[in-house]
DNA sequence: CGTACTTTTGAATCGCATCAAATCTGGTGG
DNA sequence: CCACCAGATTTGATGCGATTCAAAAGTACG
């Protein structure tokens, strides 16, 4: 029952004391990983899917907190004696699941893990940066070509989920993504291939005269 | 020439024998922190002022990754033999710099240490996540409101360098904050004070007979 | 071959950016 | 104390870009 399958990211990340702790658990659309109140037992890992954080405002309306479609829910509940908000699988989502109590003190005690661990936090804090830098942006065009730039290697991007998914994550409707899109690519400021988006490379200023950028 | 006063948090965050190694720095308006490429030797933790980090695009165009008023720089280059970015100030700013041979030898030594070093990351993950969240709302009401919600204190929230800073924040143009303060204040959703905005306390369900709500 | 989902295009509308200008504010110097 | 300036705050008018609603075309899958 017990068995899962590590991605490889968790494999290095995580001391292998640890390894045959994880635990597999799927949750259907609308489950709840976690209400507020209860005390964290185990740090969660989503595989697939999607899960929010959600706290209730003022007025009682949900106000998501986070929305996680790869990696930690709740990397900050670690040294929390109960969840401040809940987690709510809004697909069918598997996750892993570490126990807190034994993750905790292995960061304690195994000081390489804890260095690993900090690296995983380094790089979530860029991932979140770099987002935050693009939310920023006004227009879903610059919002493309920042993601293209930044996440993409060399100015190719891979087109993970589908468009509609990554519409979602620049926060725009999949309409306005679509459209412009295709304005960027008739312009030739970017090509499109089968699951990826590709800065154009412009001819180089060799090839043109002085001046011919007014 | 190296006294500083460090501010409260990176006092309480740093172990004693860093203290005495921190040195104050001050920028004016275009000075660079760093540039990319070279080997990072301090940690810089902006008290006040402004800094950026940019990388070049493809086309040469300045990419902006990241935007500090208030914290660490780059905690990434914590372990990373080169800077990948330019650090730039865009306004006047005061910094104070943290060696960081020393910082990295201090968490990997002192588990204390890298204990509360993770809980400062884990708080700056929840802070990047919730402006992400933020971010994403498409109307400056729901990001007005997200933001009373989440970093205010009970419905209260301090407004700390003025609502023009603020609007920076939100992502949108004064104007647009100005106006969208007023018509929540009109519409009694919020009240303003000197310094705050509050979430107006509705009246309880108490008052209100059953069904009022459709 | 039908069903569900993604991709695409069209038209109407709305919110925000933008540009402009007026008012208010605190601080400075005469 | 007043005149004056720089910056913040506010209000107005206009246009653009994205949302919204609608619908068609393409694609995967059983």
């Amino acid at each position: 029952m017990k068995s899962v399958v590590l991605p490889p990211s968790l494999k290095t990340l995580l001391p292998a004391q640890l390894h045959e702790l994880c635990i597999g658990a799927y949750y259907k659309k609308n489950d709840r990983l976690f209400l507020t109140g209860k005390m964290p037992e185990s740090m969660f890992y989503v595989v697939a899917g999607e899960v929010t954080l959600e706290r209730t405002g003022l007025q009682g309306e949900p106000v998501v907190l986070q929305r996680t479609r790869q990696g930690f829910v709740s990397e900050a509940s670690l040294k929390v004696s109960k969840y401040h908000c809940d987690a709510l699988a809004i697909t069918d989502t598997n996750v892993i699941k570490i126990p807190i109590k034994v993750l905790a003190d292995a960061l304690d005690k195994d000081s390489e893990f804890a260095s690993r661990w900090i690296s995983m936090l380094n790089l979530e804090v860029r991932r979140l940066r770099l987002h935050c830098e693009r939310l920023s942006m006004k227009s879903v065009r610059d919002r493309v070509l920042h993601l293209i730039n930044t996440e993409g290697q060399d100015g190719n991007y891979a087109i993970g989920t589908g468009l509609k998914t990554l519409a979602g994550e620049l926060a725009v409707t999949h309409e306005a993504l679509y459209r412009t899109l295709a304005a960027l690519e008739k312009s030739e400021e970017i090509e499109r291939g089968d699951g990826f988006l590709m800065i154009s490379k412009k001819p180089t200023d060799q090839t043109r005269t002085a001046g011919s950028t007014p």
